[in-house]
DNA sequence: CAGCATCCTGCACGATACTG
DNA sequence: CAGTATCGTGCAGGATGCTG
């Protein structure tokens, strides 16, 4: 171990310049946009309704409410054709397709899940069932 | 029909499967990790009360649980110390530092945040102030 | 110092109904 | 089909107070 300088946070940080990465993250990860994206960047151009199927827990107004947000960010582009049915389609714009390596890396550290697995039935262990108790498990 | 092989979207998705990247950004980027593990990753081992310094924003309780939650997926470590006053100590562990090139992936993508910016203003001013709404401040 | 217990609040999201 | 409008609710998170 090189001992690394633990040195002294610096006490003038405010909220955003602390952890510069914050913004993107609450930008790109903010709540459903992953999958949102992910579905766009992954699937092509879709429709409004495929959204919905393809994210299947998720409601039609909170659909809408994030593929705005998402517009407005300039990740994603909407198009809409006045027929009759009215047809939307939403295709991911040049600057969200840029998420994609961040998407891949995202990708490459899944192969770590068990490791969290595994170090959650560890702690819960660990934990056992001493103290009064928090019922094992049963997070989200 | 698209010459561009916008396959359809398989019928048969799950939530989990429609989107193999959401499990890893519920551990590394749900609500408050991303500052937590950026600043054990970049300042070092640290204390509870330097943390809550380093995050300015946070409360006490809500750091406790995210600590807690980072220490059950194996992303943290907790080393306590019982002398008086206690001290407590948390560190990064092996897991936790594997996530450094995705942090390096965002905060390289974060040059962008001006195309967001730019894309956001572009947008607000495109719907301006047309419809009927949100009358400026009239009431109260 | 490093927490846990308790109470309280906001708002993110769900459910439902209705338009173009 | 692709949304909006409205109402209701759970629970993440803030505030406060108390321990080892």
């Amino acid at each position: 171990m090189s001992d690394k300088t633990t040195r002294p946070v610096p006490i003038d940080v405010d909220p955003e310049l602390a952890c510069p990465i914050a913004p993107v993250v609450d930008i790109v990860f903010s709540r459903w946009t992953t999958p949102i994206l992910w579905a766009l960047n992954e699937f092509g151009r879709q429709r409004f309704v495929e959204l919905e199927r393809a994210i299947t827990t998720i409601t039609p107004k909170v659909l809408t409410q994030r593929l705005r947000q998402l517009e407005r960010d300039g990740l994603v582009s909407r198009a809409y054709y006045p027929e009759v049915p009215p047809r939307v389609e939403y295709e991911i714009t040049e600057l969200g397709r840029s998420l994609a390596p961040l998407f891949a890396s995202l990708a490459e550290w899944s192969v770590n899940l068990d490791k969290v697995e595994q170090a959650r039935r560890d702690y819960d262990e660990r934990v056992h069932g001493s103290r009064r108790g928090t019922p094992p498990s049963t997070q989200r």
